[in-house]
DNA sequence: GTTGTTGCAAAGAATTTGCAGTCTA
DNA sequence: TAGACTGCAAATTCTTTGCAACAAC
């Protein structure tokens, strides 16, 4: 056991700005993408600063990060949901789908524990499909 | 329609070295890790004839790639699996589970295609969990 | 006034690529 | 011997980090 050091965090602009694109974003925006979005509120932040933020504001469970061809992507939606990207335009959107009960099970009667599940779907959306 | 305009392939020491190693490997190996093993057989090979060579293997159908942590690595089973990876260890285990249909069927309905599945299971294996 | 945060620029890590020489077919 | 392939090193891309100035509390 080592000691949890916690040094009281701070309300800047920046976090709350932040915050505040991602939580607009329904389109899963890279690190630069909000960057870029939250220079519109206040142009003078910087993109090292944004992704410290990201970074931090996705263990306190305030955004989550997914990750499409080795890049972060953020997501205001935190509960428990799946991804489908199509290869065609890129697109990312989200899949409700039920958890796989039966390979958990297996897996914990095994002694594994399961903190993450993390499916994708990847294929052609149906504009992509429809334009062949 | 664009013409596919394909050049004959050629068979070289590199080439076959690097398959084998794969083939060899049960242990989900980054492209650097190939390269070490490579280099046992072929000292003068080069880390980006590596990188080549996988990146070719793969679609060709004969190895498969699987991203952990923003990196490649790569995977001499090319059948329908899945995988479960390690916070602690970091080692990836192969899991079996069934294709969710279900979700499936519900995407194609909308007009969607899918062509490829990829479940992550993150957490603690077996002596991780031991340890505590 | 402390000390957590920021902006900036430089550093890192993984991967890709241009090129001239090499080797396969 | 044509041209596919290789080794090498430089270039790219995304992300992290060190540091001095700045700003919450």
């Amino acid at each position: 056991m080592k000691t949890i050091e916690r040094k009281k965090k701070r309300n800047t602009k920046q976090k709350a700005i932040v915050f505040q694109v991602v939580q607009d974003s329904h389109d899963h925006p890279t690190a630069e993408t909000v960057y870029e979005r939250a220079k519109r509120e206040l142009p003078t932040i910087s993109l090292g600063t944004v992704y410290r933020i990201l970074k931090e504001l996705v263990p306190e469970g305030k955004i989550r990060e997914i990750i499409v061809n080795k890049q972060s992507r953020f997501d205001p939606k935190t509960e428990f949901h799946h991804h489908f990207i199509c290869k065609k335009c890129g697109k990312i959107e989200d899949v409700k789908t039920p958890l796989c009960r039966y390979t958990c099970k297996k897996l914990e009667q095994k002694g594994y524990i399961i903190e993450e599940i993390e499916y994708k779907f990847y294929g052609l959306c149906d504009k992509c499909a429809a334009e062949n």
